[in-house]
DNA sequence: GCAGCATCGTATGCGTACAAACGATATCGG
DNA sequence: CCGATATCGTTTGTACGCATACGATGCTGC
């Protein structure tokens, strides 16, 4: 261990309680990052992020989706959901083609691969959900996303 | 409304209920996404974020310290803290100079302009926080505070 | 001392996340 | 039919978030 002693506080006497740890938005900013690590170690896949995963599996779900519609299911925004697809497209485990009926649209769904990979993966979600609530007891996860749910 | 019907389903049957809405990940990155949308809505300053508040806060607190030290007390890595010091000392709410005892160490603190931007925010801080939390009951609030801090 | 290891801050690269602006297309109202 | 408006996907710019690698500095143990 070669932790150095830190520099001398001069601190500034804060109003009320304030303790930034204990404001919700860093906690849940904190749980994010944990979840994030947690999904990377144990999703099965070097390069599949959180979000490539949601987009993936809501197509495996869903068969067919437009670019944007994908977005709105799996809470991303057209700039963000672009650039995810973009990279699973590099891939190949996303195909498109254009829409019959309306020509703006892309029309979204897994190759063979991508369908074979969400196979793999599938059973790998629970597993990462499970790890990250693991902290709490049965009765406590259910109340947690309840909670969650509510203040989304 | 210019809603178009959405594109015919070809799902694919689930193992058991996975649901990617009900997956915790899913629901933690939601609400901090919630919850950042309201920080820039509230905070005061068209250009904090939250890390940036996070980190001007800690300062405020402490009065001095080191790049690494400070990105830990705010759960940042080295390479986050390095680019929301850059970017808040090209805004001169922050300085630095080097510490004596360690030539590796930036020794940084806030700038009068800082002090004074963290007083003016200070107040909006519990604001956004109760903004966050307004779906859920007070005792709700708790239970969800006490289960995050578990998760983290 | 001094060699090996740890920590400090930096830099690069990749991946979200979102605002803003854009051209193309679609729809609605009159 | 046509103009106003909305949606589709793209692009640009800014800001986290982290892995990785790096040179400089500090520390520990022999």
């Amino acid at each position: 261990m070669n932790v150095k002693p830190e520099i001398k506080p001069e601190p500034t006497a804060m109003p009320d309680g304030y303790v930034l740890e204990d404001q919700v938005g860093h906690l849940i900013r904190r749980a994010h990052q944990r979840h994030t690590a947690l999904f990377l170690a144990m999703i099965g896949d070097e390069q599949i992020t959180t979000t490539q995963y949601a987009a993936l599996v809501k197509l495996y779900q869903m068969g067919e989706l437009s670019q944007n519609h994908l977005g709105r299911l799996t809470a991303m925004d057209p700039a963000t959901i672009q650039g995810v697809i973009r990279r699973l497209t590099l891939r190949k485990l996303i195909s498109h083609r254009p829409d019959k009926n309306d020509k703006r649209r892309r029309c979204l769904s897994l190759t063979a691969a991508g369908r074979d990979l969400v196979g793999r993966l599938l059973s790998n979600g629970p597993k990462v959900s499970k790890a990250t609530l693991d902290p709490l007891s049965p009765a406590e996860q259910q109340q947690f996303i309840a909670l969650l749910k509510r203040v989304t």
